[in-house]
DNA sequence: TTTAGCACTCGCCGGATGTGAGTGCTAACA
DNA sequence: TGTTAGCACTCACATCCGGCGAGTGCTAAA
């Protein structure tokens, strides 16, 4: 559909905005090395990938600007990942190499990592709980009324969940229902947990009829909490573009940003691996209609387990982004099949 | 040494301009019921009031805007706390009565609250977990080569940290140090926890040589990161003043508020107990010398354990925001001091 | 002591004007 | 046929100017 030369020229276009944040003129391209064609000649051009749709003007007599499908055949087509500098790499290495904390830790730190590398807004999910295995599962009194219920996943995450006591008494039979869940249900899936206690233990469970819907709510409870991990890092960083020096227009984006379940949202289907980018209105949230998201997937044991991502203008330095991304997703899923 | 009616003026000006946020000219003070002099009148009061330092003229043709010095001798004399409205008691005593929930979900959710009430960017610190008791400790192993480790305080708190074990068979070993943990530690405070562990079962641990420094530094990193617990509500409802519609003033603000250990900050000494006002400059962080941060203290089981604070421009409903505060940190004690 | 009157200040708004970057078009050139 | 030079045209942006109005400070009268 494009010529070669129209290629390079959308490139250069791109290439130059996305640095300046201006609308690029045709005596600017003219001028690159790249290529040797009077301003007038790029004019042509330009004009020919305006009305295809590629390039946009803010004003008659401004320069161009990219468009959305633009920037999406830039993405597709014209782009090149570029690599991290070695010195960028060795200082992840030793971030990530200096202690394997818990899973959470390293989850939470990694939003700030990718924020810095990238100078976008950062965020990360996960690692979905659902297919880590129950490990150990426990209630720890706290006086006479209160317990602290624990489930621990093989994946080292916890999740605890303070409870009310009807009465003290009933310590002890809890206990035991606890212990009968410990025997029986140890390295089933978090997602099939409640199912399979009522498949395989039901009917024990019940002889100890009243406690069994308050235990069967607890681990409901329990489960049901574990669901979403989202950590945001550098939501500041926006604030440094050029497109968002408009307070009304950064307000929409810091309230999602504020809102863990509407950042989970920003993730997409996670059924599709690998980097995903959205520009502007490919994105379902609204809030996100004037910038790109790009994600990326990290594994966990197999299963696939949790997305990173970067939000940023549309005017956003693909590449790079890009590049970052597939490395520290790598990072992630070589760090967390390593360990344990 | 102000007069009535220059305190009068006074609580006047600052009541208008904190609705209004523009400079308070002598007729729209002149216009109040409850006072009736003329435009002239006031203004010479304003100009006394000026050169005393209460008032300040953004420029010479304006009206007046109170100085900061100004805010103190309101907050300090002028003020009447405002009692919240019986639906706003309702909305709050239903939302935390809903469920006694981990303390750390009655915690995270009062930042949330505490904005939408004040309408301002709310933080909560704390409960410190120093003076909680040591409940239970565990090690739960989650393969050959790690396992995590779980401290449970008698506030319910729940602290875990995934370990790498050096040798697989180290496992049953530290079981048993942990067992000792168990029955010896109970009762003790964490802040006393390391040292305890040195004095009364030093030996004991010492005999299992190797473990000692293992399990001691396990224990450290454990209350280490129990340290600081920190969340902010409404980080955006900055945006919505007008004194901060420039994106350069909202920065430091903002990239102040991702950093829970700065916002920890903001509390100032929790030695102080009940109410505490901090205008502009008298606070001690550079970030919010054009802002004011009011804060209380929960506590709970008799020692002082948390803050809950509100930011927001000098030009604050201190009113509002104090009554709101005294409210809020009364339920939050209430609350900690009846379950459990 | 209070008030009316009045000149004065100064931020803000709207219109006029000039400047410069950049375009589109046409005609000439290779 | 593709490329280029030339030129008129457009339009955002900055600057300047004058008028408006809110508000002050001062003076003199009540």
């Amino acid at each position: 559909m494009l010529t070669e030369r129209q290629q390079l020229i959308l490139r250069l276009i791109v290439d130059d905005y996305i640095r300046s944040a201006e609308p690029v003129g045709s005596r600017t391209i003219s001028k690159r090395m790249e290529i040797h064609l009077s301003p007038a000649t790029i004019r042509n051009e330009m004009s020919d990938l305006e009305e295809m749709g590629y390039l946009e003007q803010p004003h008659t007599s401004a320069g161009r600007v990219p468009s959305q499908k633009g920037y999406r055949f830039y993405v597709d087509h014209l782009l090149e990942p570029s690599d991290l500098k070695p010195a960028e790499i060795l200082k992840i290495r030793r971030l990530f190499r200096e202690r394997l904390d818990a899973m959470e830790h390293v989850v939470r730190q990694t939003a700030g990592i990718l924020s810095t590398l990238t100078n976008y807004t950062a965020f990360v999910l996960g690692p979905m709980v659902d297919e880590a295995k129950l490990r150990h599962i426990q209630i720890i009194p706290l006086g006479e009324w209160a317990a602290v219920a624990i489930l621990v996943t093989d994946t080292g995450h916890v999740e605890k969940k303070t409870v009310i006591l009807p009465d003290p008494s009933l310590l002890a039979e809890i206990h035991k229902l606890v212990d009968l869940l410990n025997s029986r249900l140890i390295g089933v899936s978090i997602s099939e947990l409640k199912e399979r206690i009522e498949q395989e233990i039901g009917k024990e469970l019940r002889r100890h009829a009243d406690h069994y819907e308050r235990v069967l709510g607890l681990i409901d409870e329990l489960t049901a909490s574990a669901e979403e991990q989202v950590y945001v890092g550098g939501a500041t960083k926006i604030l440094e573009q050029p497109e968002f020096r408009d307070v009304e227009k950064i307000k929409p984006l810091l309230v999602m940003l504020e809102d863990a379940h509407v950042v989970a949202r920003l993730a997409g289907s996670p059924s599709r691996q690998g980097i995903q980018v959205r520009i502007g209105d490919e994105n379902p949230l609204s809030a996100v209609r004037e910038c790109s998201v790009v994600t990326a997937t990290y594994r966990m044991r197999g299963g696939q387990v949790g997305t990173i991502g970067v939000v940023g203008p549309t005017r956003m330095e693909y590449g790079r982004v890009i590049g970052v991304l597939q490395y520290l997703s790598n990072v992630l899923t070589e760090l967390f099949n390593r360990g344990a």
